[in-house]
DNA sequence: AGCACGCCGACT
DNA sequence: GTCGGCGTGCTC
């Protein structure tokens, strides 16, 4: 008899990473199984956790009893059970972070307490009486800390007064909406308008069909209370039903859209991936493809034959290119068929999403990054366009990177993987070199039309020649020529690096964040500095507070000021700004992008959101105002960086039949990666890149691994930091190389100093292992965030 | 993470 | 003498 459930709790510390023994009373142990979410005691408290073994054996002398099961089927599968182990040992986190991150937040339930009255309130103190108030229960995280309060809730308690009741935290799981069906409909009602609906429901729908009341009164014609009266007149019953809330109304599901027919590089490749799929292989492909070149159609037809041989799909789409656009084109293509998972949409809405994928009602998912936990059970394609992209990399515990996860899955079920790009990184495109993935390419568009010409314009000369502007004087005009033409442009402006900080012109005083080792920065819309680490705020002051001379001026460019210039340049120009101010509120970046689309704008300014995905045919010229912002920032990775968002801004011109043309203005217009971008040479870049990172150390020659502490007391992150390098420099083996420690580019963030350990290696086995001790070791305070130790596998950002 | 247990300083 | 500060250690 399988009688004890081993359970991962829903405590994400040192001491409790492990499985707890629970026994399975009668009732439940006949419904338990492996990945599903129990209700469980612990301690004086009650937590949920993850069931990850059902055993018959406990070594344990007592063992509590699981409380209630939360999921009638396991919302973790064995599959997706065993990533979580493997997520967890790699990236060095809790088994339980791993796990939640894999399920969708309408999921991960807390167990919430709740103080609860058990006799007359008049028989209570003053104090705890006029905590309930009217009321019979509240919520435990209301009480406030009253030492008081709490003593006489304790004796109240006791008594048998007060009692504590464990509930679900409440989150928004299936919509429900009202609905009705028939009752009886043999004698007619009194008006002709109720007659006329309960008709209606007869003939469209009959007996025993539930329609929702919304749709009834639209189809029907009828008011609401028209149904109501029928409904207190018995003719019909309301009930609730649940349905799919569906974010993307607009987006035609007709599944019917034909194929593209394809160019015969297309075929090549597309034969290439066919084969992978039919025979099990799991081959990774890297997909390198020009813009333009028709990728997407390749995914689109390879998944159309293996969802006919019943397999199933994931397809990966960074964060910002998951746009309408884009899932338009899927759900036109497979209709219903499509589970679109991103984070613009609602909790409730993913939770949505997700289920039909848990229930096999569709085959496939699109999505961001934690997509690629999607699941499926009978896997046949993982794609991950715009492989390149950064945000693959997840920022938090569990740092993972989706395109390990994909091959892990890969593996798992036999089924290739392809890696998309017009740019692939360093790392992929070295591995399909070295042939560790099938290398397929797409050199040319699709439309055969050639790439845009791409004009570099020397800022210093602009300067030289007394331009101030952000504007030179060759892009300007060819952006009123564009204007005269009715004709569409894109501005792109790199934001990174153009911060607006605030300086006294007087004695040069910047405003810092008192908690953070890092300058302020200026929000016009309301008048504030902040600090974009830890959101503190403050007002803009009118005297420097140093010498208090009125002479303050904000640095940098930001997309408000770039507007405002453009719209003085080009007066009768319609400008759309698209930045992180414009596109907060849901459905903005849908709706700026619509109109842009629809020709009410003949400029599109924006800032990272725009290099991406906007494939509108009126656009013919790109222009790219600063490409050196990201040129200089301290990281390895900024030279690729630079080239891919040349590559791809210099894309979104000239997608149609008109030309395109692309602006590039720069302040290193010699530059290798701008150089490069210009004349569309990846492979000249990949080889000098790879060149520069041969010789500085860094991937893909090396893997790195960064380690961060954090303290309040620099002394204290120092010394763990050189206990740490101390540690590795003994245990790892002589290729290793073992950086600093030293303090972090921003050395203080949310008032803890920070500094960092850099491991560079090329096969260490015994690394993973090594860290975990680390890890272990320094397991010490977490609140929010703030960890002491941080561990980055394969880091992306060094900050 | 919580929560209890436990061992020292300032109050009814 | 007690209350309550928060260091330590455990939770099946």
């Amino acid at each position: 008899m399988l009688v004890y459930a081993k359970v991962i709790v829903d405590v994400p510390t040192g001491g409790t990473d492990r499985p707890f023994d629970y026994y399975l009373p009668e009732a439940l142990a006949e419904n338990a199984s492996k990945g599903m979410r129990v209700l469980v005691p612990f301690g004086q408290r009650k937590l949920t956790g993850f069931i990850v073994d059902i055993v018959s054996e406990t070594k344990l002398e007592k063992v509590k009893s699981v409380s209630e099961l939360l999921d009638l089927t396991p919302v973790l599968n064995n599959e997706l059970l065993r990533l979580g182990e493997w997520l967890a040992t790699e990236t060095i986190c809790f088994q339980i972070t791993a796990f939640q991150s894999m399920i969708p937040a309408a999921m991960r339930a807390k167990a919430m307490k709740k103080l609860s009255l058990l006799s007359k309130r008049e028989k209570l103190p003053m104090n705890v009486q006029a905590l309930f108030g009217q009321a019979d229960e509240v919520d435990w995280a209301q009480v406030p800390a009253d030492a008081r309060l709490l003593r006489d809730i304790r004796n109240e308690a006791e008594q048998g007064h007060l009692t504590m009741k464990y509930a679900l935290k409440d989150q928004a799981k299936h919509r429900k909406v009202k609905a009705v069906v028939i009752q009886r409909y043999e004698t007619p009602p009194a008006t002709e308008k109720q007659k006329q609906a309960l008709l209606f429901m007869a003939e469209q729908y009959g007996e025993g069909e539930l329609v929702a009341i919304q749709i009834l009164m639209k189809q029907a014609a009828i008011s609401r209370s028209v149904v109501n009266t029928l409904i207190k007149n018995d003719y019909l019953q309301e009930k609730e039903i649940v349905i799919d809330r569906n974010p993307y109304t607009d987006a035609e599901e007709d599944g019917n859209e034909e194929k593209a027919t394809l160019t015969s590089d297309q075929t090549d490749v597309l034969a290439k991936v066919k084969k992978n799929i039919t025979q099990s292989q799991a081959t990774p492909m890297l997909l390198h493809g020009v813009t333009g070149s028709g990728k997407t159609e390749i995914y689109l037809q390879a998944i159309d034959q293996l969802m006919e041989a019943g397999k199933e799909a994931i397809v990966l789409v960074p964060e910002i290119s998951l746009t309408p656009q884009m899932v338009e084109r899927f759900k036109k293509r497979f209709g219903a068929n499509v589970a679109v998972l991103h984070s613009a949409l609602s909790v409730g809405e993913r939770f949505d999403e997700w289920k039909k994928i848990q229930e096999k009602r569709v085959q496939v998912a699109v999505g961001a990054r934690s997509a690629v936990f999607a699941p499926f059970t009978n896997l046949g394609l993982i794609v991950i366009d715009e492989e390149h992209e950064s945000s693959y990399k997840q920022e938090e515990y569990p740092r993972y990177h989706a395109r390990e996860v994909a091959l892990w899955r890969s593996r798992y079920h036999d089924c290739p993987v392809v890696l998309g790009s017009a740019t692939p990184s360093m790392e992929s495109y070295a591995r399909a070199a070295k042939g560790v993935y099938e290398l397929l390419s797409l050199p040319e568009r699709v439309n055969q039309k050639p790439l845009p010409d791409i004009e570099l314009v020397d800022m210093r000369l602009e300067m030289r020649e007394g331009n101030r502007s952000v504007f030179s004087t060759s892009l300007l005009e060819k952006l009123r020529d564009r204007l005269k033409k009715g004709e569409q442009s894109v501005l792109f402006l790199n934001r990174r690096g153009f911060s607006t900080f605030v300086m006294c012109r007087n004695c040069g005083y910047v405003g810092m964040c008192p908690h953070c080792e890092i300058s302020l920065t200026y929000h016009q819309r309301d008048g504030q500095l902040k600090c974009h680490y830890c959101g503190h705020e403050e007002r803009l002051y009118e005297r420097c507070p140093s010498c208090e001379s009125a002479h303050i001026r904000y640095f940098g460019t930001g997309t408000q000021r770039v507007e405002e210039e453009l719209q003085q340049l080009l007066p009768e120009a319609r400008i759309i700004r698209m930045d992180n101010d414009t596109t907060r509120k849901k459905g903005a970046h849908e709706r700026l992008l619509k109109n842009f689309g629809a020709g009410e704008a003949d400029i599109l300014l924006g800032t990272q959101m725009i290099a991406k995905g906007l494939d509108f045919p009126n656009i013919t010229l790109a222009g790219i105002l600063a490409a050196d912002t990201l040129l200089h920032l301290p990281d390895f990775r900024a030279q690729e960086r630079t080239f891919q968002l040349l590559t791809q801004v210099s894309g979104r011109a000239g997608r149609d039949e008109k030309a395109g043309e692309v602006v590039i203005q720069t302040y290193n217009p010699e530059h290798y990666a701008i150089q490069l971008a210009q004349s569309h040479d990846y492979l000249s870049f990949f080889k000098k890149e790879l060149g520069q990172r041969k010789q500085a150390g860094y991937p893909p020659y090396y893997y790195l691994t960064l380690i961060t502490f954090a303290h309040p007391n620099y002394a204290t992150a120092m010394k763990a930091g050189e206990h740490a390098g101390r540690v590795l420099r003994s245990n790892l083996g002589e290729d290793a190389i073992v950086l600093g420690p030293t303090p972090s580019p921003i050395a203080r963030i949310k008032d803890r100093y920070r500094c960092q350990c850099m491991v560079k290696y090329k096969d260490e086995p015994a690394l993973t292992e090594l860290l975990r001790e680390l890890f272990t070791y320094f397991q010490k305070e977490i609140q929010q965030d703030q960890r002491f130790i941080t561990i980055d596998r394969h880091p992306n950002m060094f900050m």
